[in-house]
DNA sequence: GGCAATTAAATTGCACACAATTTAATTGCA
DNA sequence: TGCAATTAAATTGTGTGCAATTTAATTGCC
């Protein structure tokens, strides 16, 4: 097995890096979704917020922060946003007053189901066999993970 | 092989959705690349910007768009801060008036040999075997290319 | 040749992301 | 107990992304 020196010109080609797969297929995931999404009146990171929630309700700013991977210079905008469509509610922690507590609405609950289908839908336009999914979904949080150690 | 209906839980699942894993990757990519990037004055998609150049210089924003998914409300701000930084020329094509040539500078061609050492530098924090980096490259592009059509 | 349709960038408006800072509340420990 | 250190959100500023529109140039077709 040659263990051959890469040029300059093929380590840095576009195509030959992952980091840009990654960039360029996450873009095309959220464009995917986006007709689903509109239809519900989210947009996708608002969608993956309220996931966290459908998981589990009453969390603060922070847990959601955890789950997702974002501040919250990106999340009280957002969550105010969802609190203004009427999906969640955001109110101080009475035992905690720096925590702010976010809670689903019935609207937000509702919305669930709403979103159910949309999981299917996504699987159609991956084209892409079950197993490969699972294994390459697998392969790329352990990536996210080796990357954040 | 049972084919076992998922419940709405199990589909709607974080941790489930190769959506999510990709989002949070390409974004803990980002900030892997930040420490390297800052030292070059770019950002990350200054960066793909500039590989796209480095391998076929004086391309239009059109040309650079389309290696790139990105239009030209993403691209033009973006070239503008590069031009700023001095790393590009931006001048109007004089045969067609519409287009506007990106060319690199010598500042511009200079920073390849410093961008050179990065991609090794990703290969380390990502502690993945090249076959297997090569393999989940392609099949992130090939889910990419799926969701486009 | 002239004008409608098309094309290429730029612009506008909105929504992320994130670093850095600020504000306010809570903890911990001398 | 009191006050410094810590913690949780919010805020500020910069830089993407992208839909929709605008502006300007070119093409196509009669």
């Amino acid at each position: 097995m040659p263990n051959q020196k890469l040029s300059v010109d093929q380590v840095l080609r576009l195509d030959n890096q992952l980091c840009f797969a990654l960039y360029s297929a996450s873009h095309a995931m959220s464009k995917a979704y986006k007709p689903h999404l509109d239809a519900l009146g989210l947009t996708y990171p608002q969608y993956v917020a309220m996931l966290v929630l459908w998981e589990r309700d009453g969390l603060t700013v922070s847990e959601i922060g955890e789950r997702l991977y974002l501040d919250s210079g990106t999340l009280t905008p957002l969550l105010k946003r969802l609190e203004t469509t009427g999906y969640i509610s955001r109110l101080r922690d009475t035992t905690d007053e720096r925590r702010v507590l976010i809670q689903l609405t019935a609207a937000g609950r509702r919305l669930k189901s709403k979103a159910a289908p949309i999981p299917g839908c996504m699987f159609e336009a991956m084209q892409c066999a079950p197993a490969e999914l699972a294994t390459l979904t697998r392969q790329v949080q352990q990536l996210r993970d080796r990357l954040q150690a």
